[in-house]
DNA sequence: GTCTATAGAAGGATAGAC
DNA sequence: GTCTATCCTTCTATAGAC
């Protein structure tokens, strides 16, 4: 019966997730997943072969379910500001639901970056860079985006969404000692961190401008 | 001798800092250890009596070490401006030697809240934040950084240094993709951190009024 | 203080009955 | 396809000799 089938193993793979994401690889035991999927724990192993295998299939589907959520956002026709404040918002709160998802993706990538390459090669980045500079060619100029500081100006886009959930447990605590909600601090963020790189971005040649002659005390610029 | 014992103890500690950075509490082996340090497995029982307090000592040690790298930043007395640049200066440079303590700190907080929390009891964030206020007064009403984002403004600083090294191994990779080195990326990053968190500040009034008038098919602002 | 030897428990994996 | 029983390895931890 293919229809039971799939039915255990659904159930061995919903709670292998929650225990990987839970644990880590290292952390996790066969014998919890056994036992949150309520069956025995040969059963794992007659449909997964091995821990490994089980924990490969679930990372590659964790890994996909992220990379599909940073893709839609730079799909639609709309301004490239619009774009920002969409991915911040829709970013943000696809996290919320799934808090633990970052966390448990930068660990086992940095334990076992074997895992991340062969994810990788199937990922067109260059191509990626073409659609948006051919879709926002005058946007990006005005914004002074450039094909050599566009890793940059997308890190800080990631880690402005993602450090928050990936330090949550320390952020919690300190946010906590002000009194302040770790989901308060989420809802504000999705328009102050939209607010914050668009502010920087439209400006950016006025503050290096400026700065050159505003600090004269400032003996920092690097020397060439 | 105590000597004799204190070189014992920390060859230990040594190597315990080392594996358990590598592979995370969950990975390491006691075992492990003993062979980077170059003796007995029981020698590490003999001096830290169990993997539990071993991991405990290490992990405080390199705890401490991140957070004293952030104080002396904001003791300086000069303009906060240049504390930002000087921030990402000094701090960049610091995980440039220790790449891999991000990743590290963040995998054990989350596996293990409890372990900051007890951390975090002694470390008063609110005299920070006072310190800060009464050193830059002027220049924080000036940034419009006030008590209500100042967690916000302080969570983009860290996340902009720190994830990426969280996400080392995944970033890596996609620069690769473009013919990119992590190093490069990281000393640029230096000076272009600091100038878009600037530009972002000094303009942040700028962006968020514009953008009232500027954007009219843009019914994404906080309905209340 | 350092080593050898080993206890004792736990975990991944498989054989075999049903 | 699912369960019981068990193998085999690995790991933490300790006992005891030197």
């Amino acid at each position: 019966m293919t229809e039971k089938d799939k039915q255990t193993e659904d159930k061995i793979f919903d709670a292998a997730t929650e225990v990987f994401i839970e644990k880590g690889m290292d952390g996790a035991r066969m014998q919890d997943i056994a036992d949150r999927a309520g069956m025995n724990k040969s059963l794992l192993h007659y449909y997964y072969r091995s821990k490994d295998r089980l924990f490969n299939a679930v990372f590659e589907m964790i890994a996909m379910k992220m990379l599909k959520k940073f893709a839609p956002v730079f799909d639609a026709n709309v301004l490239f500001e619009d774009k920002i404040r969409f991915f911040f918002r829709e970013h943000i709160s696809f996290l919320q639901k799934n808090p633990r998802l970052p966390a448990f993706l930068l660990n086992e990538i940095n334990r076992n970056p074997s895992r991340i390459k062969q994810f990788m090669a199937n990922i067109d980045i260059e191509s990626f860079w073409m659609i948006l500079f051919t879709q926002h060619k005058e946007e990006l100029k005005k914004y002074h985006i450039t094909r050599e500081n566009i890793p940059q100006v997308m890190t800080i886009l990631v880690a402005i969404t993602v450090f928050p959930f990936a330090a949550r447990g320390l952020l919690k605590e300190i946010l906590a000692k002000q009194n302040l909600k770790f989901d308060d601090f989420l809802e504000d963020r999705k328009t102050f961190a939209a607010d914050f790189v668009i502010s920087a971005l439209q400006n950016m040649h006025l503050s290096t401008a400026e700065d050159e002659s505003k600090t004269k005390n400032h003996d920092e610029k690097k020397r060439t």
